[in-house]
DNA sequence: GATAATAACTTAACACGTTAACAGAAAGCG
DNA sequence: CGCTTTCTGTTAACGTGTTAAGTTATTATC
């Protein structure tokens, strides 16, 4: 019962659509995830150390798609809780290399199972297909190149 | 140069692909918006009201997919640069009624053309065609019953 | 019609998003 | 080599996201 009615313009309007998609897909996510005690930033940064091993910084914030600053804040209480460590770049001193410890990996096992089935249920309920018809299109999407700023092509 | 080695799984991760893909899109709107003096979410709530007409708080957070607590602040922002007002509900002494002012309405006139040309960009770079696929897959998404919490079927 | 739910905000607390400014280290260059 | 530029990460400041608790007003119930 979605009111056809009264949404007739947010429901175009690409940015509004993410945001209610994106909330739609995290709620039961962030709910797992509060009971854990972890948020979902902290969550990716694990499963992020925990997939790809020791990284710095600048590739952590990469590939979990967060900014430096607040990386800084994350790495910080990460640390505080015992899921990761630090240690300096055995070359470059400005660099870090950050790990999970075992308590983070055991965080993430704990987890890992029940995460797997919200995203199962997903594809179930959604459609194997159309998910994929939508992972396709995002990802089509985030190779545009954005406008102004005289574009280059690359 | 999308680096197709190092992003398999955030690939296709739903809620990642979500994030990027609202990264893209927000940007050149952002960039626009902060040249203005007004953040995205304010941009949302003066263009609700500016369509729709006054409207109290819980309606607005609703179409402008805000919730209330944040919404209590950005109103208290607005209403101090003067771009919305508040009045006491005539029936319902719980209730707001939230308006536009003149100067509100201005700085939506002044930026509209801007923001649809933004609109336009994403329609032909992206695709017409693929453009609506996307809108009807998000909003079909955005359909689906959460899971957990005995999910009556509606 | 008093009392117990409910509803409409508000406030508070903590975490993150975003931009700008900053400090230290490494690279580039003359 | 000294100097500037670039890179890496941090801090700061402001606004928003999220959850929980609190206030006042309305509605429901007995």
């Amino acid at each position: 019962m979605t009111d056809h009615l009264t949404a007739p313009l947010t429901n175009r309007s690409l940015p509004i659509a993410l945001l209610r998609a994106r909330e739609k897909v995290m709620g039961p996510i962030r709910a797992m995830l509060s009971d854990v005690g972890v948020t979902e930033q902290q969550w990716r940064v694990l499963r992020v150390l925990d997939e790809r091993g020791p990284l710095d910084p600048t590739e952590i914030a990469d590939r979990s798609v967060l900014l430096l600053p607040s990386l800084t804040r994350i790495l910080q209480t990460l640390v505080a809780k015992g899921l990761v460590s630090r240690a300096p770049h055995p070359t470059d001193r400005r660099k870090q290399v950050v790990s999970i410890t075992a308590n983070g990996q055991q965080l993430i096992a704990d987890n890992l199972q029940q995460s797997q089935e919200l995203t199962a249920w997903l594809r179930e309920s959604f459609g194997s297909q159309k998910l994929d018809q939508l992972l396709d299109l995002l990802n089509e999407l985030d190779q545009l190149d954005p406008p102004n700023k005289s574009s280059p092509q690359k």
